[in-house]
DNA sequence: TAGGCCATGTAACCGGTTACATGATTAG
DNA sequence: CTAATCATGTAACCGGTTACATGGCCTA
């Protein structure tokens, strides 16, 4: 899932900008799944127009800068086929959260409130985004993809929720704290 | 949640060695959040150990090599609740399969069939491995992480075996493909 | 008039992975 | 006899981020 392959399989649902492609992959509606930052989209469209897979047309309206916008190709498109035709690698989950919950019983319980707060607040902001995003959502793909979203931050979230309470107990206190200090 | 923390945390559970720590977290209770290999976690312990943060005692025991079991110090707890502390940093979520997922209109069904497969055998590992090291969990913050861990999972697993042939139907058959092509 | 949006791009940096070296021991 | 497990470590590499440059336009 490196960003060449990424941008091929955006640029396959229609053309598109670096600029855009980047806006997509941070907000839009690959942003919950994928990341890119400009200084690896940029270097990637050059590469592959270097290799034939994307062109692009230079469209200058006036008051903006002019933009490239990049079309696939039929040789891109084949290796990006060839790219999703081989298994999926496994799903990278990284979570900082969930470290600290690890960690609960050696944590002050103020800090991890505020960790599960913030938590909470990240996951109710995903969730709405995904919800738009599959309301505006045009292609079959994208919404079955929304809708799997959907449960999986959902049922997080809502987990999250009926169970906080539990893992806030096993948190430290600050009497108890001060106790283990002795 | 760089793998300096990540070693504290670790340490901040019980005394181990780099070898049982990238176990721990590649294959342990803490692989489904986190990840590190051998190239990351020596250098961090060696700058721990210089920083002051955890010590070592060797144990050679015969017939195998002799192992670093280091221990947390008290500014290595305080790093780690300073670290902890603040804000946890967004989940990261990263997904080829929901890439391949989101292309589903523009690919052949059988190469679709293939991911979704790999996919469900990955969740179902994933979820017998929570379920395993759920049961032999001592302490109560890893237990709440496997139940969370295992409704995400189980949640999402649940979801695409009920969902999948939605997502199928989306995909090109071969003379859809033919047709296409024209 | 300050800041944000559009839009492209690059260079320095960095946190990690991969692949290797070493070597005894045990399991198949 | 081979392969895996234990156990530590390093050097080369790499894919990416961060921060910056550029510059006109629009909004608060």
């Amino acid at each position: 899932m490196n960003i060449r392959t990424l941008c091929l399989a955006i640029l396959s649902a229609g053309d598109t900008t670096g600029y855009d492609i980047r806006k997509l992959s941070t907000e839009g509606k690959y942003s919950y799944f994928v990341d890119a930052s400009y200084g690896a989209i940029y270097p990637a469209l050059n590469r592959l127009e270097n290799d034939g897979c994307v062109t692009f047309r230079e469209e200058s309206q006036p008051g903006k800068p002019p933009r490239k916008v990049y079309s696939i190709t039929r040789e891109g498109h084949r290796e990006l086929i060839e790219a999703l035709c081989d298994a999926p690698s496994k799903d990278i989950f990284k979570s900082e959260f969930l470290l600290i919950a690890m960690s609960a019983s050696r944590l002050p319980r103020e800090a991890l409130a505020r960790a599960i707060e913030t938590r909470e607040v990240q996951l109710k902001e995903e969730v709405d985004l995904i919800q738009s995003l599959r309301d505006s959502a045009k292609d079959e793909g994208t919404r079955w993809v929304c809708d799997y979203g959907m449960a999986c931050m959902g049922g997080s979230l809502a987990h999250l929720q009926a169970t906080k309470d539990e893992l806030l107990a096993v948190a430290q206190n600050e009497t108890e704290r001060l106790d283990a200090a002795e």
